[in-house]
DNA sequence: CCCAAATGAGACACTGATGTCTCATCCTGA
DNA sequence: TCAGGATGAGACATCAGTGTCTCATTTGGG
């Protein structure tokens, strides 16, 4: 018997489907719905079972978005000794997802006036607070507030994720880039 | 009689015409061809006559963008005094422009394929020129490529103009914020 | 083996936006 | 004043994408 969507029968992978939809809209973000589905290898018909149509496609892949940020910060372990630390670790994490993630930036902009999922919100909120104990600890400076280097965390990483697509930059190089710049700045500094 | 499109009656102004069609592309890319018209207060036959379609009026703000860039960049005095300076005037003649052009940054992902408008790497150019011309000076750090610095300065400028008009951040503080970071990152440095 | 669930293929209507065209009207310069 | 260019309003066809539906076929558990 079934419980909750599960049926005996599962032919097409949910999960899977999502992961597929968000490789092929990260890479096209305008992708049609038949172009999702036949790189699922499915019909159209069978995704639009699974979602009522696109927009809650993108819905359930914002929240896949969301969860793999969420998983991103559990694994980089922001609590866990200096500000500085954590967020290299965080960077790290965010990198497989960073293309992924900047779709869903753009798509978010575009829903703007309707309400937007409380799960960014709540990471926000996780992402500023790292700020904000770097600066409490003195390790970050104060003039910049949290929630300005948050944004910036974002626009960097997007930044990172498009030039390594257009090959502007070596892929390798991601992690290094982003953090040394969010960090350090482009400014020589003496004490280096 | 008529020269080259500029006939003896010029009821409407391109050039206003297209700042219009910026400024609500600019709130709203998804505008329809009809709002574009509606914002600049003509029928949509008449912005049909002026653009081939949406597409040429898209290239044709693009165009526009341009200028404007290059009109910053003029206008900041790139090869002047000493680098960080330079970036600062930059910064400061971007930001009337800065959501317009992270507008354009997203409809170019749109091209994607087809040839990109070869001014935009003459800007990239240029840009990157004022990096490397302050890494040589010793002024910026060289393990940051010309070519990234110029990337993350376009990702900052769009973070800052999607956070002011999100209102995460005061609209004053826009070259503030940006600088800040550019130069000299979010650690506390030592000689501060 | 059998049945029910799940899928694939395709037809269909609907929508929103686009591009084209016509015609009446307005405006401006000569 | 007048002629011609420019505009506004609207009709129209077209097109792509979407959402719904049907029906035949496949699949896998019992």
């Amino acid at each position: 018997m079934s419980h909750l969507g599960y049926g005996r029968l599962m032919a097409v992978d949910r999960e899977h489907l999502l992961r597929t939809a968000a490789s092929l809209l990260t890479r096209k973000s305008t992708a049609t719905m038949d172009e999702v589905a036949r790189a699922a290898g499915i019909s159209r018909a069978t995704l639009h079972r699974h979602f009522a149509g696109r927009d809650a496609l993108v819905r359930a892949l914002e929240e896949l978005g969301i969860r793999q940020l969420e998983s991103a910060l559990e694994a980089a372990r922001l609590d866990e000794g200096g500000a500085e630390g954590a967020l290299r670790r965080l960077v790290a994490e965010i990198e497989p997802s960073s293309g992924f993630l900047a779709f869903l930036v753009s798509e978010n902009q575009l829903f703007e006036g309707e309400q937007m999922h409380p799960g960014w919100a709540r990471l926000d909120g996780r992402i500023a607070a790292l700020f904000q104990r770097g600066q409490e600890t003195g390790e970050f400076r104060i003039d910049l507030t949290p929630a300005w280097l948050t944004e910036a965390l974002y626009g960097l990483v997007g930044s990172g994720a498009w030039a390594i697509h257009e090959g502007r930059v070596a892929a390798k190089d991601f992690q290094y880039m982003i953090v040394e710049l969010l960090l350090g700045g482009a400014r020589r500094s003496v004490e280096k």
